[in-house]
DNA sequence: GCAGGAATGTACATGTGTGTCAATACTGAA
DNA sequence: TTCAGTATTGACACACATGTACATTCCTGC
């Protein structure tokens, strides 16, 4: 049977070299992601690393792609679920910003800041945010909207999380979802039903009160 | 009569160094803004950097300043500015958007970068977002919003535009006036009358076709 | 034209990062 | 128990950044 990369006796591996890199990148940045504190902070021989990993490009590569797989992936494929109104839907998208393992902010807010001083990194955000925003584009055409305002709309929703992301907002869960009936009116036009609100509260496992 | 800092033959001067920093910064982030590359753009020597700041840090200082006493300074002032609407008020704040005197879009997005890794920087950028938000939200209460609704309004407003910031956006000018009347649709609730539309892209320099 | 402050340059000591190499240690299977 | 493959290490060679000390040049006002 397949076995884990890592049940051996062995201290590094790819993904423990990968793990470190990508707690530093949240925590300071890409450009703390150097290979000796890595090293420090795994115990390891600094030169440990090159038997994994070609050199840092290389590693800087594999947090990009850990990136992509996540965080376009599951927004665009929320944007499309299954919903009887645009509320709902609405509702389905916000499980991104609600829910870790949907959509992880501050990996986000990392990537947008490195791309600040790198322009393939640039590229690859762009890229991320034009599918992201088609794909909630189409959801709001999907319940009737127009193009134009569709898209506009898209960004509303869209910009907003950014912003928040940006603003690295740490608001307590009760404020947050208290707040949730308000934005989905102001993005919708339309006012969730509660049964609507429950279902969403409820996958969240929080309490109204 | 008072003279301009650098009007004598000296090459350098401390506005230099903080301009090519500014510069630096805006270009590659923080962690590109080195004393060495700086000189080396500049012409100078790397030491003479040390007869006008006492060290980096000290540089870093000037940077922060010059941000914190122009982007809320002038957005807290645009969202206090005199107007007979909401729609004309929340016009007065995107003139923030649209026009880089007032509001400096990259320079804000490095500074937030920057806050990524440093807790001081982050205090700096908390403050600013509280500030900022605040004045907007006065504003909505002043056009006859309750507390809750008008948070959630002047956040709403506030979180697209710092998204903006963070996706680099480079929409042409045109699709960006274009969009202009749906998004006060959006934040305010309003439709916007066509002469506060005109006053506004009027004082843009944009006509409308 | 010269004293003295303003600005620059050279040289040095130091720190921190990268990547290569050859030597070594550990592990599981033959 | 030997051995091949996997993992780890220290030594080396570099590159680039910071900051200090000291000498030098430039400009200005007297």
């Amino acid at each position: 049977m397949e076995q884990a990369v890592n049940d051996s006796g062995w201290r590094g591996s790819q993904e423990g070299w990968l793990e470190a890199a990508y707690e530093a990148l949240l925590e300071s940045g890409v450009d703390s992601v150097k290979i000796l504190p890595l090293a420090k902070k795994l115990g390891l021989s600094r030169t440990s690393f090159y038997w994994f990993f070609k050199d840092r490009e290389e590693l800087l590569s594999a947090l990009i792609l850990r990136w992509r797989d996540k965080n376009t992936g599951n927004l665009v494929k929320q944007s499309e679920a299954y919903a009887e109104s645009l509320a709902e839907a609405m509702l389905n998208v916000f499980d991104c910003w609600l829910n870790k393992d949907l959509f992880d902010s501050q990996f986000e807010f990392a990537i947008r800041s490195w791309a600040l001083q790198s322009p393939e990194i640039q590229v690859e955000v762009q890229q991320a945010d034009l599918a992201r925003i088609g794909a909630l584009s189409r959801m709001f055409v999907r319940f009737g909207f127009d193009e134009e305002p569709a898209d506009v709309r898209a960004r509303t929703t869209y910009l907003v999380q950014i912003g928040y992301i940006s603003m690295q907002s740490t608001e307590d869960i009760g404020l947050r979802m208290k707040r949730i009936p308000e934005y989905i009116a102001i993005y919708t036009g339309q006012i969730p039903q509660q049964r609507e609100l429950d279902r969403f509260y409820a996958r969240h496992g929080y309490k109204q009160g």
